[in-house]
DNA sequence: TTTTGTCAACCCCCTTTTTAGATTGCTAAT
DNA sequence: ATTAGCAATCTAAAAAGGGGGTTGACAAAA
């Protein structure tokens, strides 16, 4: 064994930085040669695991938080880690079944099931689970009605395709006879039903300038629920966050002042929505399962101590929204994969349930 | 200075205890008799404060955490301590102007307004902040709406008074015509604008039981709302809590386990919309503008290390909600409670001012 | 009877010291 | 290229001091 050849080498070089990430991930303690040497790796001895370990530091996979007390896994030891593991496990068809059950115990109808999909992720990875429902202005149009609440004022609800129910008022200086809100639902919904949001809006700014005569009366409504329609809080994104407690547990390292800026942020939504969209783009973009972002990979500096484990899930051929959860870096990876994964499946399926009954009709009017 | 009456006796040791509880306050450190005596009341001796703590220790009020380290206010001593400020502080006019100028920006559509509210309140008393919508049984409502979003397939929409909108899906074996969703609106409509829910209920459960040809169509569809608007997620009460991460930063003795079981509570929302649903019901019955619970006064145990500052708010003359906050048991009560009391009336006049606009008409249709 | 002065004993909290355990880097031998 | 051995280093936890403030008790004063 005097000249070992370059794979040879590398091929022990990984084993070892593998070695320690789990190592680490299991008892979050630095982990040093001797260690090694002597649980997983016997027939190396630890001055070779030493040097190794120095040649590693060195290419940035470890580091030592302190002169001399073993190392600790960075961020991009972690991200070859995750890259190792080969694809997404797939669960043992027991824990699907269990997990499967439990799923179907706590989701009921629709309007719940983001609610109670974010809470069952967390408590099944005892970190903070989240569902986002994605840009609404991608989601698919079922229905937009006008209900009349009061003198002037109207509510405006919109259906979409994967079940979600928004509404927002509209002021109008004047009454309007219910008649001519039923005229106008009627005419939206015969042409609208299918598209996207955005689709949807574009048709009808084009419809309301086009001066059709069917709906000179109506034309001020339009024109009002597409302006407030688009504010802010009225198209803000469909985000459920569960099981905050948990991040307390386990984000290591992570000093007081990290977990309250991290609270904030998950407060706020605001800032989180724009990161979980631009995530959902990358996995719509590269049709991976699941996506995983270590620590400094996350842009935002409040995240910086944990990792992101997402997956997207669709309403017919479309990305609408996407699932994960939210965990410290040393997360027990393949596990919190595959489990993403499938709560992504069940949400899937739980959806297109909700679509499946009802063929399509066109137009109920 | 021979005999002391017992009223100037006693006058003295509630104004020791007082200045106990408002020194632990300010620095959060057990108060000793040689600092009572040097900074607020130099006519007395150290001796005879400690003479006098140690009575108060006797009758509940203080307590030692340990043997010789000076004193805590207990539960008792708080409770004493607020009720001895009589009635709520009015807030300084220059205050009270800033914080509206704050709210009228903050708080848009009536939609987010309990949002929003919940906000300002964690930001401007540095705890956490809540609104709480109530039993949804007792609010008022305006519409109950049908829309059909499938076949088979009805999305129930209620408004209510206080301009909160609740919906939920319906699934009716069969398909039902528009035309007929519209009759039975109408026909509700009429009748039951201006009922408490509760009242809706029980008026169309007998609507229907005392079989009326008109609705014979639409009798089943009319069963179904009915019991799916009773389904606890449905009826689920609404809750906004904002600012959790202040919890973390006062919530001083309560360690790290106590927090997290806070954090759950806060999440798991079912138990605490129970807590607050009595607490309002509590404030309803009593008349009182601003109610305190205090530590061990809060039944959960979770939340026996905090304090609740809550008040209720009115729709017409109904109560219908409140709002509040909830922080460490040693709060500056005077400056919370007016806070309370005021953020209160604000959204009082957001609501009634929603509702002034439309001078109530019976139907639309 | 109430208040006060005084003092030993106490305990917390902070800092420093000690100790045990593990790790590293280096060097010389294999 | 690998290994064994060793001194130096560092941490984390336990142990050992102080300083500061507090209590309790008692006797003296009011």
């Amino acid at each position: 064994m005097r000249i070992l050849k370059p794979e040879v080498a590398k091929e022990r070089k990984e084993k070892i930085l593998r070695w320690v990430v789990q190592q680490f991930v299991e008892n979050r303690r630095p982990v040093g040669s001797q260690l090694i040497a002597s649980s997983a790796l016997k027939d190396i001895s630890s001055a070779t695991i030493r040097n190794i370990m120095k040649d590693l530091e060195e290419e940035g996979y470890l580091y030592q938080p302190h002169t001399s007390g073993g190392r600790i896994p960075t961020d991009k030891a972690y991200r070859y880690y995750v890259d190792y593991l080969t694809g997404v496990q797939r669960m043992a068809a027991q824990e699907r079944e269990r997990i499967e059950k439990q799923y179907d115990e706590r989701v009921g109808e629709l309007d719940n099931v983001m609610l109670q999909t974010s809470r069952l992720l967390a408590r099944l990875s005892g970190a903070a689970g989240f569902v986002y429902a994605g840009n609404t202005e991608e989601q698919v149009v079922r229905r937009l009605d006008f209900l009349p609440v009061g003198p002037g004022l109207i509510l405006a609800v919109l259906v979409t395709e994967s079940g979600t129910v928004r509404h927002w008022p509209v002021r109008l200086g004047y009454d309007l006879a219910p008649a001519k809100l039923r005229l106008l639902s009627s005419l939206i919904n015969q042409e609208i039903s299918g598209m996207t949001l955005r689709e949807a809006q574009k048709f009808m700014w084009q419809y309301i300038e086009s001066g059709h005569r069917e709906i000179a009366d109506v034309a001020d409504l339009a024109v009002q629920v597409l302006k407030d329609m688009q504010k802010p809080q009225t198209s803000e994104d469909e985000l459920y966050v569960a099981g905050i407690g948990h991040m307390l547990e386990n984000t290591e390292e992570a000093d007081y002042e990290d977990l309250k800026q991290m609270l904030r942020v998950v407060e706020e939504r605001q800032r989180l929505s724009g990161l979980l969209a631009e995530k959902m783009e990358d996995l719509r973009r590269s049709g991976k399962q699941v996506a995983v972002s270590i620590g400094s990979e996350n842009e935002m500096k409040e995240l910086q101590n944990v990792s992101i484990v997402s997956s997207a899930y669709r309403v017919g051929d479309k990305t609408v929204g996407m699932l994960g959860i939210i965990g410290p870096k040393h997360m027990q990876y393949t596990k919190v994969m595959s489990l993403v994964k499938f709560m992504g499946d069940l949400l899937e399926g739980s959806i297109s349930a909700w679509n499946a009954l009802p063929e399509k009709e066109d137009d109920y009017e």
